[in-house]
Formats: structure tokens, sequence, C-alpha cells
DNA sequence: GGTTGTGAATACCTTCACAGCT
DNA sequence: AGCTGTGAAGGTATTCACAACC
């Protein structure tokens, strides 16, 4: 995902992909009279974690337009989307970065101290264990699922030091004891439906899936899917199709200018 | 990235998000004088692998209807998708399989047979590496780089056989003699600009990378970034608020009905 | 003077609904 | 009778531009 002339940075969605359409608010609840709470949009909230990270390249305080140029952005964008949190920014001065970072911290629910268990140990899995960057976010990787009997009862590296696999058959116990609240799928594309089954009679309404093929699952559960064949895909396409570099909403925002070429 | 009643799947460029704005086509070049080919938004094309892959799970011909449900998006939204790329449909009867096929795979540029390099082998190029999906999809895995010594010079398995390891500082000499179109970043975030910056120089314009910041780069060089923290907070931030699931566009299209909750 | 927050304008995407083809 | 392709409508998101404020 990039953008046009080199200039504004459009979307996130991108990794893939374009766009969302839904936003996320009001549907829900017809009994609520007045007005909700306010309601990001789906668009805005992809844009968050971008946003955040952003944050910590600077200093004390930011101002829209640098922040969004980090982010990849553009600076109206950005000042209407960090609108809808409250307002947080102060006039003639910019943002307080301590103070923003909290704010988008808590809009992403980074207090609820969520608790991930993993499914599938193979070389993607074993990687996923590794990766660091849990613990950073406010994610702590607590299980560790598989059906191969030579990992099952072994300890597993992890970030955050060795952790016992267990046999997916035990998901549902295994899940209520360590009181996991999201799933991450890195199994075989084939196992992935019943594996999100088993998610989904144990409570759990958010899953990373890294499979190819949709998940079926009811409208109150929140899957996102990598899938990097898909990625290349839409890498391919741009490729094929010299334009300019446009930024398919994929929740990824991206770009911005600098050598010419 | 799912849906609300359990119904409509909306998005795409979910990954990450939701949405991509820009559109992509007539922009480029000012001296085209009448109408370019066509020119296919950045939303649809986000779309076009989820229909490829969808395509796959049914025989020689399939209606709108079908095709949308399993692919996760709307029956009118897949009919005007398609209809951008011709009209490949057969009305009163629905699309032949294997000329959608072909027609969506000649829009992601898939005959172009595209050669990637994969800098980084830590756990994740190496699990990368061993990604199955690549040959499939029409892309072939053909240059590795890290700079750590001990790897450098060892052949290392992939999905399509062995491949030698080289040295980062020799990619542009690799780059050129494998003919290289696609770069994959798994390397650490520090070290992500400097690889890009090489990937530019030896005049890759498509990038995937994993890595978490921005990647500086000029408007011409399409980058795609997955994230996996960013996902999660995603995930988590649709967790904190138990609203309706909206699809995020991200580049992901996603959910139908099913179960009951 | 500088920068945010936001009304208004614009662009884009999705969805409806149906004419037209098989 | 069935289904595609598309005009038209509706909704959402982005961008401009400026008033409000520090």
């Amino acid at each position: 995902m990039s953008t046009h002339a080199g200039q504004a940075p459009a979307d996130p969605a991108g990794r893939t992909d374009p766009v969302s359409p839904v936003s996320m608010s009001l549907a829900a609840d017809p009994s609520s009279p007045a007005q909700p709470p306010a309601a990001v949009p789906a668009a805005t909230a992809a844009r968050l974690p971008h946003y955040l990270r952003a944050l910590s390249d600077f200093g004390a305080t930011v101002n829209s337009q640098d922040l969004a140029t980090a982010a990849g952005v553009d600076a109206a964008t950005l000042r209407r989307d960090l609108s809808r949190l409250g307002s947080y920014g102060i006039r003639g001065v910019g943002y307080d970065t301590a103070v923003l970072s909290a704010e988008i911290s808590r809009a992403l629910g980074a207090e609820l101290d969520h608790r991930v268990a993993l499914f599938g140990l193979g070389n993607l899995g074993r990687a996923l264990a590794g990766y660091a960057g849990f613990a950073g976010r406010g994610f702590a990787l607590v299980a560790l699922f598989d059906v191969d009997p030579t990992v099952i009862g072994a300890a597993l590296p992890t970030a955050a030091g060795p952790l016992q696999v267990h046999h997916t058959r035990d998901a549902a116990t295994v899940i209520a004891a360590e009181r996991v609240t999201i799933g991450m799928i890195a199994a075989p594309d084939g196992d992935a439906q019943s594996i999100a089954d088993l998610l989904i009679s144990a409570g759990i309404k958010s899953v990373l899936s890294f499979t190819s093929g949709r998940l079926d699952v009811p409208a109150d559960v929140h899957v996102r899917q990598i899938d990097v064949g898909l990625e290349m895909q839409m890498l391919a396409f741009h490729q094929a199709h010299l334009l300019t570099p446009a930024d398919p909403a994929e929740p990824t925002p991206q770009q911005q200018q600098r050598r010419s070429g």
C-alpha cells in the first residue's frame, strides 16, 4: 500500500487491502435511546495502532502534521480521528505524547490484559511463540496447542519463557483455566475451522488466523486473517498495473515521499 | 474482521484495517487522451485474491450469490467488482469458474512469474522460507539474505528445495542475477529501512515487510506491511468495545452467518 | 503565530433494484 | 425463469479551509 504522487498517504486497511466499510457503533442495540458514547468508525479504529506506534518516535509533544507523516496518513484525517477519542490536543501547541498514548491505548483496550492461546506449532507457530512484541503491547501468550504427539507435553520456548504444549482436544479446559481471551491459529488450513469452532464454544470472541480459507463464525466473533499469499498477490497486482501506487485500504497506512524514484 | 448481524460481510482492506481510499488508475499518465483501459479501484483490487481463493471451492460454474458468500462479500459488490475486469459472466447461468479464475489471475499479474527475495532468516524468516503457498500462487522464492555469519553460505531448506544464504551486502548483485521482482523483509525492525533502501536502489518496486515501523520509500514503490502486534491491537479494540463486529477494511473480507452465538 | 477541532465539500464505495441477456 | 451488469441512491470516509483557541 502506497499512495499517489508521493504525498498524502491514504489508507490503513491496507493490508490488503482496501477498505472496510462498516462502521461500528450504534447499530447493535435498538434500545439505547439517546446517543451512544460516540462510536469510533472502523476506518479510524484501524489507524489507531499506527498512531500509537508513530507516537514513540517523538518527544514531549507532536503536532498533527508530524505525527500524521510518521503514521502515513493525512494531517486532517489524523486530527479527525483523534478528535473522536476526545479533545486531547492543545491548540497552538499540538498533542502531549504521553497523554495521547494513554488515550489511544485505552481506546484500544490495552488495559484489559489480553491472554492469548496459540494453535499450531509448526514453523510459523514457533516463530509466533518467540515473537517478543506481545508483552510490549499488552498481550500475554499463555497457552500452546498442537495435535502432534511428539510436541505435546514438551515445554516450548516463548518470548516470555517456556510454555507447555497441550493437545488441542484439551483446549476447552485450558482456555478456561488460563482465562484466554484471544485465539491465534497457525495450524494447517484444513484444521482451522475445527479450531475456530472449538474457540467459539469456549467463548472466545477474537481470533487471529494465519490460514487461507474463510472461517465461518457467529456475528459476534471477530476474526482477522493474515494471509501472506494474499498480500503477495496484492503486490503482484500493483506490479502488473504499474499505476500510481494506490493504497488498498488495507489496514496499513503507508508511504510518504522521499527520494524520487 | 467480521460483519454485523451475521449477514453481509463488508470489507477487505481489512487487514489492517479498514479502508484504503485511494483508487488507482487514471492519475498517472496525463498524456493518455481518451479513457484508460478502465482502472480497477483499490477496494476491488483488494478483494480479487479472495474471489480467486473462493473460486476453488466450486465446480464448473458459480453464481454471484454463492461466490460472494464464500468470499465474504455482498453479491452486488462481487458482481460490480467482476464487471470491472470485463464481462465474464453469463446471464441466467453465472460465471464459468475456469474462465473467471483465469481472468482474475491475469488481473493479478499471475502470469508475470514473480521472483521473491527474502531478507532475515530468524524464526519468522525460516517459517516463510518453508511456506508452500508461494509456488501455488505464482511466486518463486529465489534468494535468501541475512547478516549472520553463521548462516551465510549455508543451504537453507525452502518449500521448493534448498537455497543458499547470501550476505545482505551482496543483495544488489544477487537480485540482478536472479531477476528478483519482490522483496520480503523479515529482519529486525531496526534493519528494515536499510534493507528497503537497498531494494529500492536495486530497482525493486514491491516490498512485503513484517516489521513494525513505517518504511520510507519513493511513491512508485509499493509496500505492504504485516504486523502481528497491530492486528492483535485491532482485535483488542473490538473486544474492548463490544459492539457489532465491524469489519475494518482491512483488506480482508470476512464472515458470514452460521451458528447463532 | 501556531495548531487544533470541525462544518462543508468532495470523492469513493456499497447497496438497491431492475433492465437486458441467455 | 434465472442471473448478470449497471444506473441511481445512500452512506462513509477523506480532504479542504477556517473559526476557535492557546
